[in-house]
DNA sequence: CTCCTTCGCATACCGTTGGTATGTGAAATC
DNA sequence: GATTTCACATACCAACGGTATGCGAAGGAG
């Protein structure tokens, strides 16, 4: 005998593993409930009674997708020094993170889309973007970098590391990770008070 | 009587104008066909007459607006007297153009995600993008800008500047177009050629 | 002017889709 | 062991994007 809580997490499970799965492959819009349903192994009925719509599924998946994105930046930030290196190496583990698949199609494309643009600011400010305030603003505090507001600089930073990762998974160039990383690293470094 | 050539030209621009308020106004996924063919005051027959999909009509839509940008732009920058400032200007010219209803709903948020990622990125780079790499290489030409890759560099800041538009739109901020404008223009000019 | 062709568009129709209302059987509760 | 709960299946619907066909006026040919 399997408990009803098992069985209902072992579903739900099993959706959002099978809509993330066709959501990356295909996109939100070319993904119909009735793949997601059959690939599951249920149908609609389980569907609805977990999740409110196709955009509700979707919402959870990207919840999903950027609390993996947020921790591994997280991780790779802690296991620096100072603050500066933490900043540097947590802008590019996001850089790095941000040419999954699953994180392109579903975070960066997708979701601005599905969601309309200030439901994924808020999902977004609540795991990476919030790490990287966070970061602007210890720097600040330690006047490594001029003091200033960090609501726009982060937006001009997230946006330009966004961007850049879609930008990575489609280009043929030789070696575009390094050059985009040398790029980016020059423009953080910029940020720095000059030292007087 | 009118003439037959007249007649297709104005069903064609209603349908993109009408096309083209109901996407910026509710989103691509949000408006039917029998909407905007009812604003355009035509048939579904008419809009299969004239775009092979809903996509189509949207791509002609989009095609629209990144003209409209692209023009803006150019006619900013060239009004300047030497590159630095011209580039300078032009980013600041897209910015401004980037904070547009049309611009942010359909060029930012749904162009990606109907069109795909490449799709956008090859119109992309057909308009803005094009002048804001033109810059850069100029730049780099006439040593204001150390050598080197370009294509990272324009993608980086389209990016920010994308992003940066984008929550222009959406804060109550008070300054915050002067204060990302300070910012991104602290940015442009950390690339500049140190003078020794 | 007349005939015929072209073509811009309207009408009617179809399969699929997201979403809902209801049924059902096993687990949980008493 | 009767009753309730709940996770899910089944059956159904309106609306959607897309297609196939019909039609009437414009445009050329004689």
């Amino acid at each position: 005998m399997i408990s009803r809580a098992d069985q209902r997490d072992q579903t739900r499970q099993s959706l959002l593993r099978e809509g993330r799965r066709l959501f990356t492959a295909e996109g939100y819009a070319a993904v119909s409930l009735a793949q997601i349903v059959t690939a599951a192994g249920v149908t609609k009925g389980a569907l609805y009674h977990h999740f409110a719509s196709k955009a509700d599924l979707f919402r959870a998946v990207l919840a999903e997708v950027q609390a993996e994105v947020a921790r591994e930046v997280a991780q790779t930030a802690d296991a620096q020094p100072d603050p500066w290196s933490q900043f540097v190496a947590g802008c590019h583990a996001f850089l790095a993170a941000s040419t999954a698949p699953a994180v392109q199609r579903i975070m960066l494309i997708d979701g601005p889309a599905v969601l309309g643009w200030n439901e994924w600011r808020t999902l977004d400010e609540a795991t990476s973007a919030r790490h990287l305030a966070e970061a602007l603003t210890a720097l600040i505090d330690a006047h490594l970098i001029p003091p200033q507001p960090v609501a726009p600089l982060t937006h001009l930073l997230s946006g330009a590391m966004n961007e850049a990762a879609l930008w990575l998974a489609s280009t043929t160039t030789p070696d575009a990770l390094g050059t985009t990383q040398t790029a980016l690293t020059r423009l953080l470094n910029s940020l720095r008070t000059p030292t007087s």
